[in-house]
DNA sequence: TAAATTACGCAGAAATATATGACCGAATGC
DNA sequence: GCATTCGGTCATATATTTCTGCGTAATTTA
């Protein structure tokens, strides 16, 4: 079977298994680690929810791994960070419309897994 | 806004934000991990492949991680390993027919990385 | 006869991810 | 006057993941 113009559904031409790295790594670094997922359903079902909101829905997550997962999520995109200059200070994180495409994707996953278990 | 019998796409009803397991953490775990999407595309790609072929085909990978990641891969059903018990000794690893319905998934979520990316 | 291939296993180290608990300054409620 | 709330930061500790390098037993290749 020779890799010719026929590209895989996921990867990037023949360059696959990735050397340089692919569209999906990309993809699953994004909503990896621990509580990326929690943080994206959350503001998904609830809409803009502050920072203190989050973390009390949230259950177990640390201040640590809160902020620095809603910084990496900004930076990525996927969250948007709206500050409030009141007092007290006000901050509200919700998912960017740019986010909105993933959203499907992430059922059809969640789906799967359900599936997978049985 | 009452959580109510309104289920979130992919959490599990009002459990979300992930008190319990929710699926879409599952289906992650099965494919995260840095050389999971190497192996699986790999393997969707050129179809049934040895032990050694596949450490030459993904650049980097060490025996004790292709080792474990296939294990897990087949413990989760992704993967198939065959071993044939001639001399020398040869096994094939393959992706399962279960694994199938997870592969266009994959594909959007690289699409979406893809894009994501500009 | 020596070296390479087969499919891995193992111990320990290094790198990364996550957790813990204290702390900040301004404001508000008791 | 004291505790709490707001949205975090910081240093450190622990946990998990990944890497490094070596070893295996049978067999084929040079």
């Amino acid at each position: 079977m020779s890799t010719s113009e026929n590209s895989s559904p996921f990867c990037s031409g023949n360059k696959c298994p990735c050397q340089e790295k692919c569209p999906l790594s990309s993809a699953l670094e994004v909503i990896g680690g621990k509580w990326k997922i929690p943080i994206i359903c959350s503001l998904y079902n609830d809409g803009p929810t502050r920072y203190n909101e989050l973390k009390r829905k949230i259950k177990g997550v640390t201040n640590t791994m809160l902020a620095s997962s809603l910084k990496e999520l900004e930076s990525d995109g996927i969250v948007l960070r709206t500050q409030y200059n009141e007092m007290p200070l006000r901050v509200e994180y919700e998912l960017t419309e740019n986010s909105e495409s993933l959203i499907p994707i992430l059922g059809k996953l969640s789906t799967w897994g359900k599936e997978w278990k049985n």
